[in-house]
DNA sequence: TATTGATAATGAACTTTATTCATAATCCTG
DNA sequence: CAGGATTATGAATAAAGTTCATTATCAATA
């Protein structure tokens, strides 16, 4: 009788339109596919027609769910700033987000999380805590820092919360002809006599070694420097080898500029986490940046998964 | 986590706004009291704060209630026209709608109705059956008619669905100094000898013939016109007495230019019901012009009771 | 100031709906 | 045509939303 669509609908659909399809949409939306499933069946079965065609990738939406996605379209960005008016009238306060970064590669994906949070959230003052520091998280407690990326959950900080954010592989690098490029997958023992090349960052901050070296017992070489390029440089003109987040050089290995290989059998795998004090864990603001980065990150980064 | 505000919430909302009260509200929407009270709990529980004040009539919105509603008058007028767009993709087919009544008072509301449902759905076309007919319903097998407003359900026409609209309370009309004003209520006796004026329809349609003079076996002189200013005249000039919908008079009963009466012990009560053919009763605009005379009747005629 | 009537709130029972789980079907790609 | 990825499906489960029955609150009024 009376209508039933609502505003979850709508994200579902944008969800599916956003990431391209419905296991990726659920990811999103942190829902399973099944729902989704079940969620779109439903409104087809009330609205007497498909809502996009499954098989494509991107999906090609009929004229149903092109209009439904049209009304999406209008309506989403109103609930977002309405739920931010009200989160504001809430709070009063306007709140402080300084944030820190454990390594460098963050700021890649970090940048336009960063831009879309500005446009939301003008009042909230934004700030990068400068230095590169080894523990970003214990500068919470200390109130150095509200927001902190790193890459393990519960460091024992009491008063410090952990969001999951995403999982990625970390990929060795190898130069073109690099006779370790024909193995399948890389094992410690391959790394011994290696130059490892990476950011500046203390050995037990690296997953690679933390997770295969460290313990194994073998130790490499260690060249570092600051930028991806310079690092990607040094590794094709065959100074040593590297091991960075698959979404990092995937242009470069389309390109065929370097190659990469597995780690250790089933691939090695990092993950981050969005570290903030518990006091501002459920702040709008805070959860709507851990939200923009996940969603930003997920969209942008290729072959992450979402935490 | 996620939002959970949905579109409901917002149906909820400017409902009580319209309505006045969340009892009226609940009405309008098919729904409990109750319901609507977990609701709005659930919102202020969200939102940390009251969305209106309740002891007032008409319902006084905090600044969060507003907001929410301003979002509401934002978003709901896209929802509506989208689903009526929805409705077009799938009927494809244009229809008509040809309305007949049964008396002359239906048009009061008929119109702002008719008005509302001539800007959703222009392509419809709309006419009125000319000539009033005694039994309405009768032209829908006959293909005369598409809606038909009646006084009473299932005509044990087939092929004919009843929707309800709404009941209301059908009182006694007496001139200022008639000696009956001063009775708690009226009996049959009490008509006795009293000319009936009416609007010019059978016996049989008139709500009192048919639930209180005609069961006990009274007659009484009947004169008729068609307009409602004019059977006041009638009245208030002291030709006889009246018995017409509270609804209809409420406006001449204040101004105190007749007085009004209650027929039987717990008052005397009329129904209307929207006929049309079962073949059309799901088609969107079909139940879309259904729902707009319940709702433009529940918001403007006075004392009614959504059926 | 009690009484009544209207409106709103509440907690528990209930119903419906949404989601997940486990699995099967389908589709695409190499 | 196998294997991987995506989608569909039915049953089980979880989570709501809604109603029911009752109580609380308030305003008007006797």
């Amino acid at each position: 009788m009376s209508s039933l669509l609502e505003l979850r609908h709508l994200r579902t659909l944008t969800a599916l339109r956003d990431a391209g399809n419905l296991s990726r949409a659920a990811e999103l939306l942190n829902l399973t596919q099944s729902a989704l499933s079940h969620q779109l069946k439903l409104l087809e079965s009330v609205y007497g027609g498909a809502l996009y065609e499954r098989k494509s990738a991107p999906p090609r939406f009929t004229a149903i769910g092109a209009r439904l996605l049209e009304l999406s379209d209008r309506l989403l960005p109103h609930v977002d700033a309405a739920e931010r008016d009200l989160a504001r009238l809430a709070a009063g306060t306007a709140g402080q987000l300084r944030i820190a970064v454990e390594c460098h590669t963050c700021f890649d994906w970090l940048m336009p999380a960063m831009d879309a949070f500005r446009a939301r959230w003008p009042e909230v003052e934004m700030d990068i805590v400068s230095g590169f520091n080894p523990e970003p998280a214990a500068l919470i407690p200390q109130d150095k820092a509200d927001f902190a990326v790193v890459s393990t959950d519960g460091n024992g900080l009491t008063g410090v919360d952990f969001h999951p954010l995403f999982r990625f592989e970390i990929v060795a690098i190898l130069s073109r002809s690099h006779a370790l490029v024909e193995k399948p997958w890389l094992e410690a023992a391959d790394f011994a006599g290696e130059t490892l090349i990476t950011y500046p960052v203390p050995d037990e901050m690296l997953d690679v070694v933390r997770q295969l070296l460290g313990p194994s017992g073998i130790t490499v070489q260690r060249r570092s420097t600051e930028l991806t390029a310079a690092l990607l440089q040094l590794v094709a003109s065959g100074r040593g080898i590297s091991a960075l987040p698959l979404w990092a050089v995937k242009s470069y290995l389309d390109r065929g500029y370097v190659k990469h290989c597995t780690i250790g059998r089933g691939g090695l795998y990092g993950s981050l986490y969005g570290a903030c004090a518990s006091r501002l864990s459920g702040a709008p603001y805070m959860m709507d940046f851990v939200r923009l980065v996940r969603e930003s990150c997920f969209l942008t980064l290729p072959g992450i998964t979402l935490l």
